[in-house]
DNA sequence: TCAAAAGTGTTCTGATTACACCCATGT
DNA sequence: ACATGGGTGTAATCAGAACACTTTTGA
């Protein structure tokens, strides 16, 4: 059967797009969703100047678009992370978002741990490159009025959107909330990552039963950072020094030190935690699903 | 603040790729999932000549790839459908891909009702362009030794893995499942879909129960098509014609009329079905999802 | 009367949620 | 002693699954 062509392109020679790789940084600091925006420059030729957008650049001639979003973070973020970190979450393509020419963006998202990007994150945040998710996309707290949401450039804030919303759905299914951990945390710490990120306030205690009894997702660790497959409830024997990381409070350090409910999660008050780190499975059976997804009456956990 | 550049690309004229849209087209005709697939030229200059493949093209030049996939069925296949039933998939970039030429590929899905396209089905069926989406994933049915797969064009067994993995989850969450019948079907019709898209054997009692439960899925029709919220269980005053579509025996149609298990739904046995229609509501609250999803023990359904 | 298909009822299991309560530690 | 945070227990509610059973038709 003689294949059937759509007169319009010529296959040996069809139109070519330019294509780019954007990537959405996001972080939890201190009880809330950060993500690293750039401010676009000035020139007279520029669209959106002065703009906030997402760092981004064209795909390479012998490259995936993932290792595009990975040299993105290395030469214009300043971030080196693994392949697996980075997950697709859409396709732009409408044929005006980009005033210069037919642009095509893929769009990755990537979950940094405040501990394991100390540095960075504290440069970005003297560079004032930190904005808050969802200031940026639903407006102040209190904006029930006036909308004093920032402008992004081209379709930007569609794609930060679409990214939350993404690694919403990405916690009720990975164990993509342990990319946003040290290595060793706490139950509570993992809670108040879940919470970041849904805008949720999850009940403590059946966050603990629910997230330990999911097989292969976080397995508890002695102070020493040894897996201990049965370790006791209440360690009595420790006297060592637990080898915990613990969270810089390094927003809302205006020395009003207890307005800024979770800023702190470790601070040597109340009975000491157990630690925990990652089992390994990528996948978690069966999923963590966010409040409200399961019974259909209204709920206060919602 | 000044933006960093990458050094490698000139952003006024940075590198141009080409692009296509290529199109999963599904619909379920006797209890299985069938694709629709083209097969390549023999040309001397033609990548992977005579091998099966899915339409598709390069995207215009004022064009969302969305339409690009509307293009190509109407042009290359023979289809019109709308928008909304169409459902991006995937993206595959990886660099040689396509031994022409650096092509960036966006795969949409979209499932037709039987009914709906009842010449169209048979047309493509006489000219051997549809096909079984198992034994081409998976092999044939009894190829526990031999794999039967008949090898796919470019990495397209991979877009049609995604695509069917894609279908799975829409039907778990959203109303796709009555893309793929006629406006007016019973609850066996609807869980035959299931059946075949999921490879599942669901129970008919507990289907109807789960069904008839998500608000704004589907309601109940009288039988000449106009709606009643609160139609009764058992029409006894009905003796007017129902005003069914049926299913054509279109596949295995080789005079074994009791071996293909689901083949002719509606063929006046047993206790007389209801009738329903879309309710309207497109995201399916709570979402119906697959056996074993919620239970981890293991389940006969599954 | 019998088979076949549609639909209901019942029971068991298990997940979600709310909330009271206990445990361990610092001040 | 007391506050604070970590963690367990328990009861109510609801969903998933298995399966027996009833209903309604054609043959």
């Amino acid at each position: 059967m003689s294949e059937m062509q759509s007169a319009a392109f010529d296959p040996l020679d069809p139109p070519k797009r330019a294509i780019t790789a954007d990537v959405v940084v996001l972080t939890v600091v201190d009880g809330n969703l950060w993500v690293v925006l750039q401010r676009r420059g000035d020139g007279a030729d520029e669209p959106f100047p002065g703009r906030l957008s997402l760092p981004g650049t064209f795909v390479g001639d012998e490259e995936e678009l993932l290792e595009t979003a990975q040299r993105v973070l290395r030469d214009k973020v300043g971030l080196t992370v693994d392949a697996r970190q980075l997950s697709r979450s859409g396709v732009y393509d409408l044929p005006d978002r980009d005033p210069r020419m037919r642009t095509i963006s893929v769009a990755f998202v990537v979950l940094i741990a405040e501990h394991d990007h100390r540095t960075f994150i504290d440069t970005a945040r003297d560079h004032g490159q930190l904005y808050q998710v969802s200031k940026l996309i639903d407006g102040g707290e209190d904006s029930q009025i006036i909308d004093q949401r920032e402008p992004m450039a081209f379709d930007h804030v569609d794609i930060l959107t679409e990214a939350r919303e993404h690694v919403r759905v990405l916690l009720e299914e990975t164990d993509a909330a342990l990319d946003l951990l040290p290595p060793v945390f706490t139950l509570t710490q993992l809670r108040e990552i879940y919470d970041a990120v849904w805008d949720a306030s999850l009940n403590p205690g059946n966050f603990i039963k629910r997230v330990t009894r999911i097989d292969g997702f976080i397995e508890q660790v002695s102070p020493d950072g040894i897996s201990e497959a049965e370790f006791p409830s209440s360690p009595i024997e420790s006297d060592a020094a637990w080898m915990v990381y613990e969270s810089v409070p390094s927003f809302n350090s205006v020395s009003t030190s207890d307005h800024a409910g979770s800023g702190a999660p470790s601070r040597r008050l109340g009975r000491p935690p157990r630690h925990f780190r990652s089992a390994g499975s990528a996948k978690l059976h069966p999923p963590l699903r966010r409040p409200g997804s399961y019974f259909s009456r209204p709920t206060s956990q919602e």
